[in-house]
Formats: C-alpha cells, sequence, structure tokens
DNA sequence: TGATCAATCAGTCTGGAGGCGGAGGCAGAA
DNA sequence: TTCTGCCTCCGCCTCCAGACTGATTGATCA
C-alpha cells in the first residue's frame, strides 16, 4: 500500500486528485494540506511514501516545505504537482529535492503512473516541463542580462520605471554623462536599439524595482 | 435537478468539482470541457442551468467563453472560479456578465450553496473579490487607458512593443506624422511624459499584442 | 443642417537620446 | 607590475521624440 500525502491550498484540486486515487488499489490518501506548513507536520508526523506538492500557495510556496521536508525526511519522494509549464519556479523546485514534476492538466491514470513510478524510485517529468530544462542546459539558459554590472542594473532598474537620464542622474547620485555611458552599455548588451525597448524587456524579464510578482 | 457544467483546463480542478457535486441531490453535472471554445460548443449544446467557468485557461480564457455564451444563451447562470482574487481579470468578468465569483479555495458546501442561489437567481461574490470591488468603486478607479480611441490603443500596443514611430506607422499603414499625434495624445491622456513610461504603463496593465498571459 | 469627434496629415521647433571617441581612478587577477 | 574590467566623466554630433498649431475627411447625432 503507497502512503498518499495531498497538498493544495485550493480544496477542489485536493478533491479531484483524492477523487482520482480513490478508486485506485494500492494507493492510499494519509492526509492532505493547505499549507506549505501544514504539510511539513503532516508529512513528519505520517510520514507517507509520497507527496503530492502543489508549487504555488498562499500561505509559504511549495519549494520551501519541499526543501524542508526532505531535510528531515529524505526518503520522502516528492512529486510537484503544478499549473504552469513555464513557470520559473521549476528549477528551484528541481533543485530542492522534487522527484517528480506534473501539471494540473494530467489525468487520473497519469497521476497514478506517476506515484507508482515514484513508489519504485522511477521519477516523472512533465514533457513541456523536460523539453524547458533541456533547452535550458542547451543554451545553458544564458539571459542577455545576466552580464549587466551592478550599476547597470541599478540603471536598467531606473528605466524601467520610465524615469529619464537626468532623473536617474539624481536618483543614483551620478553625472548624467555616466548615466548616458551605462545606458548605452545596457542597450548594446540586452540587444535593443532604445531604452524603450530596454524598459519592455527589463518589465517582462521582472527586472523592476520592488513590486510584487504574482504567481 | 439543476443542471451543471464544468470547464476548467485542468483535469483535476473539473474532478474535484465533479466529486463535490456527486453526493448532492438536486444537482446533476452535464458535461465537462477544457477550454472556452469547447464550452461554448458544449453550453450551447447542452444548454445547462449553471456553467462553473475557470478564468484563466491556456486555450481562450474564461472571459470570451462567458461572453460568448451569454451572446447566443442569456438565461445561463455563469460562476468564474479562478484562483487568484486580485487578478485583474476579475472585472472583465463581471462586465462580460458573470453571475457569481469564486475561488478554488472554496469548499464542497460553498460550491454547491453557490450553485443553488444562483438557480435562484442570487449571485455569489467571495467576499475578498467584493471587497476589491467596492474599493474599485469607491475610488471609480477609472483607469486612465480607458478613454483612448480604438487607433491610439493600437498605437499603444506598438509602443509597448518597444517600436519607433517609423516602424508603427509601417506597421499600421499611416503616416509617421499620425503616429506622432496619436502618440502625444496617448501620453496626456495616460498622464506619462514619454514613450517609455508609455510602454511601461501598457505592459503592468496588460495592454499587450498578443502574449500568453499566465496566472 | 450644424455640431462633434475620430482619424488622418503637415510644418516648425526644442530638447533629450544615443553613438563615438577619449580618459582617469580603482580593485582584483595574472 | 601589468592588465583587465568597472565606474566615473567629458565633448561632439546627429536624429528622433514630442509639443504646438492647424487642417481635412467622414461618421454619428441632435
Amino acid at each position: 500500500m503507497i502512503r498518499v500525502a495531498v497538498v493544495d491550498d485550493h480544496e477542489m484540486v485536493r478533491k479531484g486528485i483524492i477523487s482520482y486515487l480513490a478508486t485506485e488499489t494500492g494507493i492510499e490518501v494519509i492526509g492532505e494540506a493547505c499549507s506549505g506548513n501544514e504539510a511539513v507536520l503532516l508529512v513528519l508526523k505520517e510520514r507517507p511514501d509520497i507527496v503530492l506538492m502543489d508549487l504555488l500557495m498562499e500561505n509559504g510556496n511549495g519549494i520551501e516545505a519541499t526543501r524542508e521536508i526532505l531535510k528531515s525526511y529524505p526518503g520522502c519522494k516528492i512529486i510537484i504537482i503544478t499549473s504552469y509549464y513555464d513557470d520559473e519556479q521549476v528549477f528551484p523546485a528541481i533543485e530542492a529535492g522534487a522527484f517528480s514534476y506534473m501539471l494540473k492538466t494530467a489525468n487520473a491514470s497519469e497521476v497514478v503512473a506517476a506515484i507508482k513510478k515514484a513508489s519504485q524510485g522511477e521519477p516523472v517529468i512533465e514533457s513541456k516541463v523536460a523539453n524547458k530544462m533541456v533547452s535550458r542546459f542547451r543554451a545553458q539558459e544564458k539571459k542577455p542580462h545576466d552580464d549587466l554590472t551592478e550599476r547597470e542594473f541599478d540603471v536598467l532598474m531606473c528605466i524601467a520605471e520610465g524615469m529619464t537620464n537626468q532623473e536617474i542622474s539624481d536618483e543614483l547620485f551620478i553625472g548624467i554623462k555616466t548615466v548616458k555611458t551605462h545606458v548605452s552599455n545596457i542597450l548594446s548588451k540586452l540587444g535593443v536599439s532604445d531604452r524603450t525597448q530596454a524598459a519592455v524587456y527589463a518589465n517582462r524579464n521582472g527586472i523592476i524595482k520592488s513590486r510584487d510578482k504574482k504567481g
């Protein structure tokens, strides 16, 4: 009997998963949790074989919970189940020690199969996620802004707010000539032709001063 | 017997909802769909009393589907069920004619209650969403871009891509002078001082050409 | 019919943006 | 020590952006 815990802040997702597993012989749901903290407590108490874990939850995310659980209970196999295959959190999740990675679009047989394989020590990575990983490893996923210097980053964040060179000069306490130099370097490093494109780039790549990022 | 259709691109959410409703007498799930287009076809064929509709789906979003359904079948009550209460899509959904608005954190009794109330003509708006609406109505929350003309919108979307006036001129088949006029009007209507700020505004307010929006 | 507004285009003018070349100070690596 | 990279700053020059003023056409509406 494979003992499974279900972690998701959306009750209807939990019920969906549980209904997937209800008819399956050999799998037993031993508990559910609606946050990362609850998940840690539940797992350490019940010590299930498998945890089905949502990545994005309102109270503490699944990555921290994954890390926390594996620290105290390394034998546990954690299957991440999330909504979006292109989420940036994919890689931190893998790094945190997640065993398998599935999408919420998965159907019952896929979930059951993933659980059974996990219990036999075989991971399942959803194909889109796997492709993303492959492409990242292939290209080493070097983002154009990776080789911006620290100061150029500061300037780019100002550009991303729509500030003019003069405003940036005042903000960073440097001369306007210096700002222009940085801007030129930024444009060339990002491969864009003016500050507007740089601002768009920054906003679409999360290079922003301090705004909440929702997932 | 209340006839219900379930629309969500995540099968486990659909199964979760259906498992909520399975034991409930007086409610019958007459079908499920995994995209907006499918939903429209399903609803027009089966004509359910209630549709439980996810807002964010990979193939066509729930808002368009809601609008489409109500155009041909105005008697249908559409209950939006989504993950995030602070999503900007809340208001378009209400405008599109969504009847009730719930979160995926809702439990079985809340879902059942919402369906029964909807069938009696009584909407249910989740409290966080309601609060957001209240605050928006209080502040009247009229977005600056609400009084852009259609053409100005086209130009703004180009600016949001980082295009120059010349490029916009080529893209929209209008003179560069015309582009400049539009740009000036846009800047003044948005209350910003240059195209970079306009681009930032557009990107942060989802005024973008055709990019997938994840949520 | 006259008024209004969106969309188009024109001319003129100013200022900022950005390219190009050059340079000094400074810290860490070879 | 020399070299390299980053941060800082300077001058010069060109060009686009955007403001301002004004005009025409066509659709809608009172």
